[in-house]
DNA sequence: CCATCGCTAAGGGTTGACCCCGATTGTGGG
DNA sequence: CCCACAATCGGGGTCAACCCTTAGCGATGG
């Protein structure tokens, strides 16, 4: 079925877990490399320039997620098998958004695994089955939100209060002043001064910037 | 693989085609009923409850978007394997959407169709092999190409005319009436009339409604 | 030929969003 | 003890958003 051994590039931060496989595959793949956190994999990743990298979703330092941020902004063109004990829907789909190309659980056997891998060198899509139904539910409904980042670091939403965070999220949520007022129990007027006070320190002019504003930084 | 072999109902407007793949499948499924078009389909398929529907997408009045709708809405646990000779993203996504849990082309050769029955059958989603990774571009992207094709894809779109959706658009990207009456090059009192007239006729009230509705709609 | 529909537009009205000007409490820090 | 600041309100104002109604004008279709 394939004339050539797969490149594979393997991210897990388990030494257990990367020996497993690899004597899973020895011999049906080329192991050109592996790393076991997030800075080197993308380094070594870029590099070396795999036909597949095997990631591991769940790691220290933002885990799979952001080997592949870090390495698709370089070079869109690797492709990513993940390989989780996850089946959650937020680490799947959050995955396949960043630009996967595949998922398996790792209770995948070994001669699948390698179908999977030979199937996304090839440029195919490759889920585990159970897995592939949820994704497709994911796409019919539309499940876009998933919060990544509630960011704590960002200086412009450091000079605004508790309170005005508060309020802004709603009117973010497309709320009117006085919805927001019954529900912190506060009075419009008050209401229109968190407003005011939120727009002149970031600086924008209405609502509707202020809600491209929240959803941009993911505050939803 | 399979116990008992699954209960397979076939919608295909070619006698030809609805012998030949008859043919194939001989023995590995058992058919209980086919139909060549709309109407009759979906009435059958209610009455049968097959394990899978072969579906065909081009076909007169509808087509198989018209056969899945009508069957979904009274059975949603109905399976659909859609089998077209078309590989357009716009057919795809659309089944997609409508609920199908399976898309391969009619390229396909007879043991992997009866493997993408079988695991339909038993609920997994099934792609053929090239088809699979566009259908992933288009989740990441959030489906831009949705676009050339609206009225196919939501029936309360198809009550709006152009110019009203492409009033909507701008109305869910933030523009105020100004703006939007600049950028269209007609009146303030225009603006007002088209908005007034989306709102009623997607019985919504204001436009943060309307930005929420369109975005879910990934109409930007 | 008339009816319908989409697009255009206006008059006139209510409410909400946003601004500027205040003011009062409570809390913590120098 | 006083000052700064978060949080709470109010008055009074402008303008945008939204509603309802009416109406001309061109194209489409029975």
């Amino acid at each position: 079925m394939s004339p050539e051994k797969a490149r594979v590039f393997m991210v897990d931060d388990h030494a257990l877990i990367r020996a497993g496989i690899k004597a899973e595959l020895a011999g049906s793949v080329e192991f050109i490399g592996e790393a076991d956190e997030v800075a080197a994999a993308i380094e070594m990743i870029i590099e070396r320039s795999p036909d597949v990298v095997l990631l591991d979703v769940h790691m220290p330092d933002g885990g799979g997620l952001a080997v592949l941020e870090g390495v698709v902004e370089r070079d869109a063109s690797v492709k990513f098998l993940a390989l989780s004990v996850s089946d959650a829907a937020e680490d799947v789909i959050a995955i396949i958004r960043a630009g996967a190309r595949g998922y398996v659980t790792k209770s995948i056997e070994g001669p699948e695994l390698i179908e999977a891998i030979e199937r996304t060198a090839a440029g195919d899509a490759v889920f585990s089955r159970r897995l592939a139904g949820f994704v497709l539910d994911a796409f019919t409904k539309g499940a876009d939100q998933l919060h990544t980042t509630p960011s704590m670091l960002d200086p412009e939403l450091d000079q605004l209060t508790p309170r005005e965070i508060e309020v802004l999220r709603l009117i973010a949520r497309g709320y009117s002043y006085r919805e927001i007022a019954t529900q912190l129990d506060i009075s419009i007027k008050t209401v229109e001064s968190h407003v005011s006070a939120v727009l002149r320190k970031l600086q924008l002019s209405n609502r509707h910037q202020l809600t491209n504003w929240a959803t941009e930084r993911r505050l939803l």
